[in-house]
DNA sequence: AAGCTAATGTCAGCAGCTGACAAATGACAA
DNA sequence: TTGTCATTTGTCAGCTGCTGACATTAGCTT
């Protein structure tokens, strides 16, 4: 189907996702080099350069492919689901799925260390929050056409988006600080805390609060 | 009153945090080196590094102070006022008091000009959010204890927090790309976006969806 | 004035990243 | 099959952020 060179260099790609991410896992992020990464491949430093723009990127290879994932569900839900509803049930959808977004490339565990290695790099949690701003604006775009308004006058797209992202971001966190995490564990923990949204944002949270 | 070693370390790194920023907003953050800052204090790159473990951190000197009285501002709250409130009328106290907080540093405008340049250049965007997460945890923690509840088993602190400081973010992303921002414009629509947070997560827009 | 300590300078070196050019390796046609 | 061409890779040299080690300077103390 595609040429010879074409299958080597995603062989290429695909070894250094996995070398990367192994030698990540292994020994930490900041501790591990470029020329490591390379060297395991048996690939010179300047070409692993070729394949990712930075030491970064290649940490986020499995994140990416999953967040594709995640806007395909969004664009699936019908029109008439309110914008908080869709965005609820491509969250959980994309937990479920997640599976078959990365298992050609890496064990749904392997991904679950690292997702726990990045939150655990201050450097990549920096990262990760900068990616999720580009998601964000993208989102807030298929909000506003799905919901028809115009995303530079009409500020609640990305208002919605803001909160739920702001929300999930919370809730990995808290997960991603744990020991040894299932994906179960980490969807349900997601979605508690998208459930607390709009009771946390009442006036009285009705507990004996200490005057 | 204090001793002329003292005096001398302040007003170094007063002199290190205008000459950065001053070079950052003239000709961007990238393109401005480290060597170049200490050039222009007339000092040794090394020395730089001993004022600020990163060149990131001496961009966000200014922001660090006004997040100071921000937190200030939440403790000053009364009991009885809800977390959502309180927080509102925090970042709307903030935002009046900006001046007397850097003002001694550097004029207003030249931080709004600082704002700008952090939100156009993307790593320090990603530090930006990482710093945040900070801030946010701490303003979680004050939270729950003026609300008498337990951070580790009531979510909803860091909900809050997490929707509050998304939806900020993305209003300051918003002006923070347009040309020459006021704090009056900035601190209206910051406020204009907060007012939308509970609105926009209802069922219903309320608005001719085409479908 | 002498001695102590904190601040600064100098230097050497590592890691991430880039440009330039040469070498190797698939693709494709004669 | 071979020769040409385009793409990929390797090599090398160099810049920038950042750090450790050690020498030097400058403020403080008695």
């Amino acid at each position: 189907m595609t040429g010879l060179r074409e299958r080597k260099k995603q062989r290429t790609r695909e070894a250094l996702i996995r070398a990367a991410i192994e030698l990540f896992i292994e020994r930490g992020y900041e501790q591990t080099t470029v020329d490591e990464i390379a060297a395991a491949v048996d690939v010179s430093q300047r070409t692993f350069f070729r394949y990712f723009a930075t030491k970064e990127d290649v940490a986020f290879a499995l994140h990416d492919m999953i967040e594709q994932r995640f806007f395909a569900a969004v664009r699936e839900q019908p029109p008439g689901v309110p914008p908080s509803q869709a965005m609820r049930i491509a969250i959980e959808s994309t937990w479920n799925g997640i599976g078959a977004s990365i298992e050609d490339t890496v064990p749904v565990r392997v991904y679950m260390r690292m997702w726990q290695t990045i939150e655990q790099t201050p450097a990549l949690v920096a990262v990760l929050l900068r990616r999720s701003i580009d998601s964000s604006e993208r989102l807030a775009a298929e909000i506003a056409r799905r919901e028809g308004v115009d995303l530079e006058t009409d500020p609640r797209p990305r208002v919605v988006v803001a909160a739920y992202t702001g929300v999930m971001q919370a809730a990995a966190r808290h997960w991603g600080t744990n020991a040894e995490v299932t994906v179960d564990a980490a969807r349900e923990r997601t979605m508690a805390y998208l459930d607390q949204l709009g009771p946390s944002l009442s006036e009285d949270w009705g507990t004996g609060r200490k005057d």
